[in-house]
DNA sequence: CTGAAAGCGCTTACAG
DNA sequence: CTGAAAGCGCTTACAG
């Protein structure tokens, strides 16, 4: 007996044999239930706090089929904004008395597709995705649907698969910033986009197209160069560009990452940021103002996203309706920052 | 029937229902197991497929009391040395096959201390943790003790308790960063250190303490301002100094947070980097490169410091021995960046 | 090669 | 206010 009570797990029958009770009477007063008398529920309290008692999550969410516990797949933590989205998914999901497990699939389509199979399998509540820029293959996500796991996409999303998505208004912010630049008297604007089967790049590519339109600028093929989100991305689209000797006065990119690689090149080739050429990204606070110069963008606010996701996502958990999917559409702010030059304020 | 098996969750019942055989003979046939034939193991797994069957691992880690998860404790994603460590950690993880819940302290004890509580409840096969600025209670790691589940610190840890921790050698690297900078030519060196009850804010000080005295510098104890690892405290730092008009060459700040406030009021005081005064700090190459001018560091490798922690605690896992707990220390690469002027390449 | 028994540590109705 | 019964979905010895 004294053996048991040494062993490392104590468990709630240890609890009442010491209490001289049932572990029913001690499961019920450990969750504070009217059932039971005040008396002793403190009895079984300070008992349990005795002899260390840390309830098994594990036997608690089997037998009550409740978690309380969310499901979070995302790209990258060294993208920075996935970091604070993170972070603040967090912090909002403690608030409302949820855990958090946390998986990274390092934008690749298979190690989502297991990193939702794991998290279906541990029976979270709640699903909280953000989709690689490789996938392609949306079966998981039929298995989400056929196990009624509610799901919230966020960021970047698959779309026609009934769930919701939080993300940001690209299409109409991205607008009205380049109208903006143009009306500031600029008209030669290239565009670096990622990739169009995610619908962020798709998105962004037909703010810049329709912007372009709508002031009755023409489209240079030549100037929409496809390919990719990353550092290298952007260098390597400038290069491209510059080989052509027809360079733009402004380059408007799908995200920062692009945005950095291209300062890099520009740099490299000898010119100068924004006198020779200007920039406007996609990007943050955080990160806009660690280039050199700060970097204008059109800021996205991760704190700002996490918290809506969770939200969004814990409504669902909660109704469990099948009310029809929703897409909600956060506004984003244009900063101008020092990577352009503000002719009207020139005069 | 039919109805059942719509159902959102499919069990091995129902699998074994269909194909007329015990769940037993499912359950050996899913895991592989020898005593089932190659042609049930078809069967059971075709079945499986079709109907979309998603193993339930909480019930699989209530009864076999082995849950390949590790729980880790971070105490913030916004630093993206964090940020790094943590996905290093995602990799080596599920390199070995274990599942990571993630959670974060937000430098508060509390959290810390609540998070751990819960990890400790879902019957996570082992931890790993970066402790709080904060934390000056371990009681919670005596529980951690008791129910004898494997822990290992990372980057900071408490000392006295029994457990593995893997570090920085900071002391020793440190050290001979000081060394090279006072060989070069410095002998007013400042340093803006952490709090020292943290033991890299102990570490650090004292290889300060320890260069200074092995090159007959006399220690100023004005030069020595304790006061924290963020950015703010840098600034103030900084400010702190500028008021006793008695300024160092060279400021040795406890992290690259401190350096960068440090940075932001040394320029707002109309000074410049590195000629009027110049910065090292221990930090990592890529936020290194965000500086202006780039600051020199005592280089520390997030993905190294990752992948050893894991590797660490799962050896533990393994052998499940009471070893002497041991301190694995990683060695750091000081790396000259333009934050200091190199005087002798001068002349 | 297949199966019957017992159990993991909890909770959820239902009695009394 | 306390308890007995049944079950959550799996696994682990042990038989045959």
């Amino acid at each position: 007996m004294d053996f048991l009570l040494s062993m490392a797990q104590t468990t709630q029958s240890d609890i009442a044999k010491k209490l001289n009770v049932t572990r029913i009477t001690v499961s019920k007063a450990l969750r504070d239930h009217p059932d039971i008398s005040t008396k002793m529920k403190k009895l079984v309290c300070k008992m349990a706090d005795e002899l260390g008692y840390t309830p098994n999550l594990i036997a608690k969410n089997l037998s009550s089929k409740k978690t309380f516990t969310i499901g979070v797949v995302v790209p990258d933590l060294e993208n920075s904004f996935f970091a604070y989205v993170v972070d603040s998914m967090i912090d909002e999901a403690s608030e409302n008395n949820y855990h958090m497990i946390l998986t990274i699939s390092r934008e690749n389509e298979q190690n989502e597709i297991s990193n939702i199979r794991n998290l279906l399998g541990m029976r979270v509540d709640g699903l909280l995705v953000c989709v690689s820029q490789q996938t392609k293959d949306s079966q998981i996500y039929d298995q989400v649907n056929k196990m009624n796991i509610p799901l919230v996409f966020f960021d970047r999303q698959i779309e026609g698969l009934g769930f919701n998505n939080v993300k940001f208004n690209d299409k109409k912010c991205g607008e009205q910033t380049l109208d903006k630049i143009i009306q500031e008297g600029y008209g030669r604007i290239a565009h670096f986009a990622g990739y169009t089967n995610v619908s962020i790049g798709r998105d962004r590519l037909e703010a810049y197209q329709s912007a372009l339109r709508k002031n009755n600028l023409s489209i240079n093929k030549e100037w929409i160069i496809e390919g990719g989100f990353e550092i290298t991305d952007g260098y390597n689209a400038f290069m491209k560009m510059y080989q052509k000797k027809d360079l733009p006065e402004i380059i408007f990119t799908v995200n920062d990452r692009v945005a950095l690689g291209a300062y890099s090149a520009i740099k490299e080739v000898g010119l100068k940021i924004p006198e020779d050429i200007g920039l406007v990204a996609f990007g943050f606070n955080e990160t806009a103002k660690t280039f050199i110069p700060p970097l204008a963008i059109i800021n996205q606010d991760p704190r700002q996203m996490g918290h809506i996701a969770v939200d969004t996502l814990i409504k669902v958990i909660n109704l469990n309706t099948t009310e029809k999917p929703q897409e909600i559409l956060i506004d984003e702010e244009f900063v101008w920052n020092s990577s352009i030059v503000r002719k009207q304020n020139k005069i």
